[in-house]
Parts: C-alpha cells; sequence; structure tokens
DNA sequence: GACATATAGATGCAATTGCATTAATGTCAA
DNA sequence: TTGACATTAATGCAATTGCATCTATATGTC
C-alpha cells in the first residue's frame, strides 16, 4: 500500500516532469522564433564556443557538454555553417577530426540572443517562484538528471 | 547582485529541467522498444481511452488532454488504427467530428505496456531519491507547468 | 434561407530526427 | 610493418514534426 502511494507520486513527477519541460520549451522557443532569432539548440553551440574564448571545439567535445546525438551535431553544424555563425576547419594532429571556430557574426548572435532567451526563461521558468523553490527544485532535478555542470553567461 | 544571482539560479533550472526530462524520456523510450512496444506517445492515447472505460473520446478532447498539436495528433491517430490499436467511428451529432474507441487489442496493449512504463519510470525517474524529494518536486513542477491532472491507473 | 464566421479534422511540403552504415583515420599489439 | 579494432565525422533513407492550408460541417445573424 504504501508502495503504491510511492509509485503513484513517482509517475505524478514523470508526466508533471515532461510537461513543465515540455511547455517551457515550447514558449522559449516561440519568443525567439517571434523575434526571428534561430533556435534554442543554435544559441547552445554558439553559447559553448563562446566560452571557450577563442578556443576552437572539436565535435566530439561539443558532443559531450551538448547531450546531441552525433549524426545530429553533425547536421546542426552544417546549418550553423551554412548561415556563417561558425567555421569548421581542419584539426591539425588527428586527419579524422576538425575544428569549429565561431565566427564573429556567431559570437555577435549570442549575444544578442542572450537577453531574449534570458528573459525568456526568466518569464517561462521562474514565473511566480519564490527563490526557496528554484534553488529546491535545482537541486531535485540534479538529482535526476546526474552530474551536470553549472549555466548561464552573458 | 542579488538579483544577478537569482537569475543564475533560474538557468540553473532550466537547463538542469530540460537535460532531466530528456535523459528521462530517452531512457524510457529505449526500454519500450528493447521490448518491442511502442512509444510513449501510444501509450498515452491509449491510456486516456482505457480510463473512459468503453466510451469514445473525439479527437478534440484527445487533443486537450494530452496537449498534441492538432495535426501531429491526426497522424498519430492514423498509425494508431493502421496497427488496429484504435478504431475512428463517424461521429453522430457532429458531422465534422469523430469518435475514437479502443479495439480490445489495444486495450490489450495498453494493459501489457502498463509494467513495462511503470517499472521504467521508477527506475529512471526516482532512481534512489528519497519519498519527501519526489512529493517536492512534484509540487514544485506542477507550479511550473500549470494546471495537471494527476496520472497512473493500470 | 443565405451569408459570415468558427470549429473539426486532414494533408502537402519542408525541416528535423533517428537509425544504420560508410569512409577515413588513429591506435596498439604481434 | 601489418592487421584488428576503435574513433571521428558524414550521409542515405525512413519516420516524425511543424507549418500552412484545405475541406467539410456547424453556428449565429440577418
Amino acid at each position: 500500500m504504501a508502495e503504491e502511494k510511492r509509485i503513484d507520486k513517482v509517475l505524478q513527477v514523470w508526466v508533471r516532469l515532461i510537461r513543465a519541460s515540455d511547455k517551457v520549451v515550447r514558449n522559449v522557443e516561440a519568443t525567439l522564433k517571434a523575434k526571428d532569432f534561430p533556435p534554442i539548440a543554435w544559441y547552445d553551440v554558439l553559447l559553448e564556443l563562446s566560452r571557450e574564448g577563442g578556443r576552437k571545439l572539436r565535435p566530439v567535445e561539443l558532443e559531450k557538454e551538448l547531450l546531441v546525438a552525433q549524426y545530429n551535431l553533425s547536421r546542426l553544424l552544417d546549418r550553423l555553417e551554412a548561415a556563417h555563425l561558425i567555421e569548421r576547419t581542419a584539426c591539425q594532429g588527428d586527419g579524422r577530426g576538425q575544428m569549429i571556430a565561431l565566427t564573429a557574426e556567431g559570437r555577435a548572435m549570442q549575444k544578442r540572443m542572450w537577453p531574449i532567451l534570458r528573459d525568456a526563461v526568466e518569464e517561462h521558468v521562474a514565473a511566480n517562484l519564490p527563490e526557496r523553490d528554484i534553488e529546491q527544485l535545482a537541486k531535485l532535478l540534479g538529482a535526476i538528471g546526474g552530474g551536470l555542470r553549472p549555466n548561464s553567461c552573458s
């Protein structure tokens, strides 16, 4: 009986987790699109590269940071490259690989997207949650997601 | 400064929410697929119909319950129908609409999927969270997601 | 009844995702 | 060095999603 109750609670978390995530992502994507910005996935790549200063990253590294499937990243990079936001260059030392560099345009895009994204996230995630709940939530979600790194950065 | 800190926390929740949800969904989908079961989306429809006993539902109703886009639901129902898990019948009283009925096969599928899904969710969502955290999480996620209904049912 | 407008559901088409496989190196042991 | 095996990245193809639009029926107004 106590077991039954627990599984019900877990299922409730399951449903709410998916719905909350879905809702928030849709809203933020919509905000970006409404202002003619590219999707969140593009921002993630641009941010990851921005964080490295001028250092170039290899797709494999991005893959690990962003938790994107290899074939999806490959094509995401195609799109970013076509939009002149990144550049692919050969990787000396490893003939298989390549280095991904942010272009000036790419860096500018990341900077322009940042405040939009920040405000959208603040609005749709934190709506009217008190500081305490935010912290609690971060802690509990961290427990589900496993090891994660911090985020943000302009 | 206090503001800065808050937004950082909110962004952390944003990142973790997406990652936790993503991870959990992928794991559960993988579990289903590994046992040759259809995806979660199918289960959601089957469960919704099962809950109604023998009552048929209209796509519009499902749409609201499941929060799926109209055109996606239309095609999801195509697939379920092709798999003989549901049946579409005319809707008397409204010539535009239709009624969706669970077939015996559909009901059986829902029943077979239930324990698999339950265990997978228990494993991937609740891994090693104490009861208290589960409840906290449900409460907090509910605050983000807005009004939600309870779940589960075999 | 005739018309304007709203609602239910389907569908063509483009973009994205997932899956399986491939090509090209790299690594390491014999 | 060579051959077996691992790693990096790309790609053909099918399935799914998003978007815009379309058809058919309903509803309300005159």
